[in-house]
DNA sequence: TCTGGGGTCCTAGGACCC
DNA sequence: TCTGGGGTCCTAGGACCC
């Protein structure tokens, strides 16, 4: 399929113009927005934290912080011994006030907002634009730039942002989205980087291994025992080596660091999973404890998935012991379903297995999602009837007892159905499959309508009306 | 060294099915 | 009952990313 170059491509050699956009210190770059005062400060977002505690992990450092050796995911105690409170030190005659910090504990819901202002601006500026969290994104510009436009582009992109929602952002411009990412990190924070098709090599060849995508510190300590210390290294490295070493995940960093990277920028589909989880202030093995904590964490992502008009398949439960040891243990049911008491009683009946153990950290998830919208864009349906009878033994005395009208219903339009199935002559084991045929529609609602989004709504509320744009 | 929360993907073994 | 071969699904754990 390369050879032929489409007409319309925007660029003469076919490749694609991917820029990667990530905010810097995004949630503290939120603090400032709304608490000005905090400009240039020392400034600490935590999590898992109240004012004044001292458990839970710094989520963003201010670059000022940073300098006090202040990192993300260091123990917010940590933090607070590298960089004192501003408050406490201005009791504490031992302490400095001038070599102090302030912290904040995350407002997810507040950043939420800024960062839909920015994704507002990105939308406006390419087709296609997939969201990777909610500081970061990748645009495929193939259409609405060339090369020799790129940095100008990048730059007015750039002041947009900084100018309509009040936050910095790095840009990267390159011919893949692995290679972008790394250019809009290379040089954070405000920074634009452009790496042209062909400088791609170059570009990474000098780059510590651990920067390529995919490469954490445990690939990147194993690379380093095999020699292996640079991007450069890695791309020159014996594919086969790594292929036996790391497996699939090994040629795919061999490539990202040959620059080779197919992956197309593609909006992001639905979640595969929800889940919530929390830790303890310190290790417990209160069993009303962890019960209780688990009840709310199960309420809490069930309302979730509910809000989300996601059916669940699995439950599941995540149990972190000391030192760190996690375990996990997840229960199937027969079909998807929506029920917010069955996942607390299966959470709670999974936790079952760890009783009488200490415990630091629980957790509840939901998965094998599907989604009653019928919007299943990206995911083609491997769902439906696949779940199989059979596994119903023993959890068939779950759905048994709900009152509920069966609430498999949802599961998409039987419409295209796999081939695949016609040569399993219909037995029983499609016999879930085959209830949902009749009674369809009761969920009612549905209504694919273009649900959220609705953009134009234009219902800006409250927020920031001083940062209006235009 | 162990501090948080929310995700994704891959792998390996076991159970089952034909 | 074992022999052979192919395949799927489920669970659990690991690594990684932000």
């Amino acid at each position: 399929m390369d050879g032929e170059r489409l007409p319309g491509t925007a660029t003469d050699d076919g490749t694609r113009i991917v820029t990667h956009v990530d905010m810097d210190c995004f949630y503290a770059a939120c603090e400032r927005l709304r608490e000005p005062a905090l400009e240039s400060q020392p400034l600490v977002v935590g999590m898992g934290f109240e004012p004044g505690e001292t458990i839970g992990a710094v989520a963003t450092a201010s670059y000022e912080a940073r300098e006090y050796g202040v990192d993300s995911a260091m123990a917010i105690s940590e933090a607070l011994e590298r960089l004192p409170r501003k408050i406490d030190a201005i009791d504490d005659p031992h302490l400095d006030v001038d070599e102090a910090g302030f912290y904040r504990p995350v407002d997810m819901s507040y950043y939420e907002s800024v960062s839909a202002e920015v994704k507002e601006i990105l939308n406006e500026r390419a087709d296609v634009v997939r969201e990777v969290s909610i500081d970061e994104a990748y645009l495929d510009v193939s259409d609405e730039i060339s090369w020799d436009e790129a940095e100008e582009w990048g730059a007015q992109l750039k002041s947009d942002i900084e100018d309509a929602v009040g936050v910095a952002a790095s840009v990267g411009v390159a011919p893949t989205m692995s290679a972008a990412k790394v250019a809009s990190d290379h040089d954070k924070p405000d920074g634009l980087v452009v790496v042209e098709p062909g400088g791609v090599r170059d570009f990474f060849a000098d780059l510590p291994v651990d920067e390529v995508h995919g490469v954490g510190p445990v690939t990147a300590a194993e690379l380093g025992e095999m020699g292996i210390e640079t991007a450069g290294d890695l791309a020159e490295a014996d594919p086969d080596t790594l292929a036996d070493r790391f497996g699939e995940r090994g040629m795919e960093i061999y490539r990202y660091a040959r620059g080779e990277d197919e992956r197309e920028v593609t909006p992001r589909g639905l979640p595969k999973s929800l889940s919530r989880e929390s830790a303890f202030a310190s290790a417990t093995s209160d069993e009303d404890a962890k019960r209780d904590r688990v009840r709310s964490l199960a309420d809490s992502v069930a309302d979730r998935a509910t809000s989300k008009d996601a059916l669940y398949q699995t439950i599941g439960i995540k149990v972190v012991t000391p030192p760190y040891d996690v375990h996990t243990r997840a229960h199937s049911l027969p079909g998807p379903v929506d029920e917010p008491s069955l996942v607390e009683d299966v959470a709670l009946d999974l936790l079952e297995e760890f009783r009488g153990d200490r415990v630091r950290k629980v957790g509840v998830r939901v998965s094998k999602l599907s989604f009653s919208g019928g919007d299943q864009s990206s995911l083609d349906g491997f769902e439906s009837a696949t779940g199989s009878a059979e596994s119903a033994d023993s959890t068939s005395s779950f759905e048994r007892s709900s009152h509920e009208p069966s609430p498999t219903n949802a599961t998409t339009d039987d419409g295209p159905v796999s081939e695949g199935q016609a040569s399993l002559d219909g037995f029983e084991a499609m016999a879930d499959g085959t209830d949902r045929s009749d009674d369809d529609s009761p969920t009612g609602s549905t209504g694919d309508d273009a649900d959220d989004e609705a953009a134009e709504s234009g219902r800006s509320s409250d927020g920031q009306s001083t940062l209006g744009e235009f």
